[in-house]
DNA sequence: ATTCTGGAAATTTTT
DNA sequence: TTTCCAGAAT
């Protein structure tokens, strides 16, 4: 490959640098992930297996694409993967060194929640603290390695106190339900390779290359996982910008970029300043307002692009003629300048600001994907599939047993639960195990006793059959079984949406397994517990996207809008007292405007619906470290209300839905024919129902005169 | 045991 | 405005 004609000087010596450690201080838009993947080539094409390199990413999508791309260069591709799934990699063969069990489920975020909540539960001093502050507060505590007796020790007041001992009994929790969390993931690795010199040794000579991404990011547990590993042959090249730091709110620890020198002697260190993704006039907008952060080393990007467009300011009266502003400037860029709508992004800073784009973009027909939000993998309705799936792999997840015992409503009761934890309290049991032994449990009425005793014979039955069933096949069956569907179609407002989602939830699994022929359901479990939501974007999409600041790290698109760029906004309410906290606000804002090649649009509102209430905006400071001659500034008088409507008339004749999606919907059934079901025996169609999820059949089943809803795409059903 | 109801709270960012 | 939860009604 002629990696000369593909590189500047600077990078082609970051690119054919093999031994040794690197680091690559990469401005934004200055060729960062070709660094990384024409290194990859280099390594792969001067005789290194692919198999001895290890490339981390922040996100799956980054390294899918990175995979994609390596690929693409030399055909060949090492193990490309993030921090957390390339923990669970390591633990899912090592981790019984531990003590743990191989089949470890992974609490998400929420499900952590939920076991401290069961922790706080009865006590009333602990009314005062809310579930999400305690788990929070742990896991910021375990990102920073603090143990629970080293916490303990530490505690000094009441708050203190009770966070020592929620961390504690969450953590013993934890391992009663063969379960880790998120931030387990990193720890134990890490405690692994300390503990086990056998097991690291290993992994160090299998390891021999390692790059890392977004190296500013990293947190202690991280940098510690990638220092063991990198000790032996000493070959890790790391890639970062200080500049970009805004993850020190969950751990991240800038110091592991600056003092990557001292950590690795002899590093060899290459800054990259030369920008080659915005036009000057924004990159100089984005210069101008990073050099107010004083905790910083100097660097300046520079750009040969020509000087481009002004970053347009807009000033709109309230937050509904901002979204207006943005809508029709979306508007007028697709129609007028034949921009893609798959090239234009909206970032803000909070979540909750995605709402009014969603419903401006719907009336003006514009197609938009909104990215994070509620995770798809968050919905309840996922959420309690994948619970029923755990418990099948790891019947002692009593979190997850919980959840699942009475969904769909099956009369056993808070009452009966409690009844049954005491049990179980008592004979040292897990949940698992005092439901079998149910008879023994006093107190509890002969009719939930059976219903109790059939649900466990049913989970049996299905855990029974995990081997000989594909996963799909057997979650397809086990919705059936449950009358999953028919639950959630009596929620007449959202259960359309939510029988969807049960459908894209099959689909994923359906991917799963023609992807890995032999992968398992503990292994589809897994995977889907590390996945974000943005993994799953297909940028190819002809849509504009929506997310948060955040969530644009690593992304460029042509036009790029930035609302609510407000006090307390953007910087954020909780960051205005902390100067570290404010420039790490700046940062995030300067990340935002280095995403954008062509055009940058940034707004404020001065009056702002907050809950329902209206609350007065003023400007960002942002705003204003940007010098007035690199501004287009289109104010309130200069697009009205009644001006900005002349941008827009909805054409009558746009009546289908903007935001359609594509459906296999094939006509499989009628009223009235008989039909074969693999756990049901033979049945009648008595009503056809055409839904979003496709054919939903009410049948007659012969095998005891029961009616049910199927869902005819997916159940396994034949015609007779 | 489940569903209904009204009042209170909610919004930082996420692997 | 929407979501959540405790207590009441069924």
């Amino acid at each position: 490959m002629r990696y000369e004609e593909e590189l500047n000087p600077v990078q082609l010596d970051a690119v054919k640098h093999i031994h040794g450690p690197l680091l690559v201080v990469a401005g934004a838009g200055s060729g960062k992930t070709r660094i990384i993947t024409y290194r990859i080539a280099h390594l792969i094409e001067s005789g290194i297996q692919p198999h001895s390199i290890l490339g981390v990413t922040f996100t799956n999508k980054a390294a899918d694409e990175m995979r994609k791309r390596v690929q693409g260069l030399v055909n060949r591709s090492p193990l490309i993967s993030t921090f957390h799934s390339f923990c669970a990699l390591l633990l899912r063969k090592e981790i019984h060194h531990l003590g743990y069990s191989r089949n470890y489920v992974i609490y998400d975020e929420v499900d952590s929640r939920n076991l401290v909540k069961q922790i706080l539960g009865g006590d009333e001093v602990f009314a005062a603290f809310s579930p999400k502050e305690i788990a929070t507060s742990i896991s910021y505590a375990k990102n920073r390695g603090i143990t629970p007796r080293q916490y303990a020790a530490k505690a000094r007041t009441t708050a203190e106190k009770l966070i020592a001992r929620s961390y504690d009994e969450y953590q013993r929790r934890l391992k009663e339900n063969g379960a880790v969390d998120f931030d387990d993931l990193l720890i134990l690795a890490v405690e692994l390779l300390e503990k086990f010199p056998e097991v690291l040794q290993r992994y160090q000579d299998r390891y021999r290359y390692i790059l890392v991404d977004e190296y500013q990011d990293t947190n202690r547990l991280q940098y510690r996982l990638i220092y063991l590993l990198a000790q032996k042959h000493k070959n890790i090249c790391a890639v970062g910008d200080p500049d970009q730091s805004i993850y020190q709110w969950r751990g991240a620890d800038i110091t592991n970029i600056l003092n990557f020198e001292r950590d690795f002697p002899g590093a060899t260190v290459i800054t990259l300043e030369q920008n080659y993704r915005s036009t000057g006039l924004i990159l100089e907008a984005a210069n101008n307002v990073i050099k107010h952060n004083k905790e910083r080393k100097e660097k300046k990007l520079w750009s040969e692009l020509e000087e481009g467009h002004k970053p347009v300011y807009y000033l709109a009266e309230d937050d509904r003629l901002e979204t207006e502003f943005v809508a029709n400037t979306v508007y007028e860029l697709h129609m007028r300048d034949n921009i893609p709508y798959r090239d234009i992004a909206v970032f803000y800073r909070t979540n909750a600001q995605s709402r009014v784009f969603e419903e401006q973009f719907f009336i003006y027909k514009i197609p938009f994907v909104v990215i994070g939000n509620v995770g798809f993998y968050e919905r309840k309705e996922i959420k309690d599939i994948v619970a029923y799936l755990r418990i099948l792999t790891a019947p002692d997840d009593s979190l997850s047993l919980i959840r699942i015992i009475n969904t769909p409503p099956r009369g056993i009761g808070a009452k009966t639960i409690e009844r049954i934890g005491a049990f179980a309290g008592k004979h040292k049991l897990t949940a698992h195990e005092a439901l079998k032994r149910i008879d023994e449990v006093e107190d509890v009425g002969p009719g939930i006793r059976k219903r109790i005793s059939g649900f466990v014979e049913m989970l049996e039955e299905f855990r029974s059959k995990m081997n000989e069933l594909r996963p799909l096949e057997l979650t397809r069956l086990l919705i059936e079984k449950v009358g999953f569907l028919d639950d959630l179609r009596k929620d007449r407002e959202r259960g359309e949406d939510r029988v969807e989602n049960v459908e894209e939830f099959l689909s994923a699994i359906s991917l799963f397994e023609d992807e890995c022929p032999e992968g398992t359901l503990e292994e589809f479990l897994q995977q889907t517990s590390l996945f974000s939501d943005i993994d799953s974007w297909d940028s190819d999409e002809d849509r504009v996207a929506l997310m948060t600041m955040h969530n644009s790290k690593g992304l460029e698109f042509p036009v790029v809008f930035i609302p609510g760029l407000e006090e307390s906004l953007s910087p954020h309410q909780n960051s205005l007292d902390s100067r570290s906290m404010l420039e790490e606000e700046r940062r995030l804002f300067y990340v935002c405007l280095t995403r954008a090649k062509e055009r940058a649009y940034l707004t404020s509102a001065m009056q702002r619906l907050r809950f329902g209430e209206i609350t007065e905006r003023f400007p960002s400071r942002f705003i204003g470290e940007i010098t007035d001659d690199l501004l287009e500034k289109q104010g309130e008088e200069l697009v009205t209300p009644s001006s900005s409507k002349d941008f827009f008339v909805p054409s009558q004749d746009w009546d289908e839905k903007p935001v359609v999606r594509k459906k296999n919907q094939a006509a499989l059934f009628a009223e009235g024919d008989k039909v074969g079901h693999p756990l049901y025996g033979e049945g009648t169609v008595i009503e056809v129902e055409e839904s979003p999820a496709g054919q939903l059949c009410r049948i007659r089943f012969l095998k005891d005169d029961e009616t049910k809803t199927i869902a005819a795409k997916f159940a396994r059903m034949t015609k007779l």
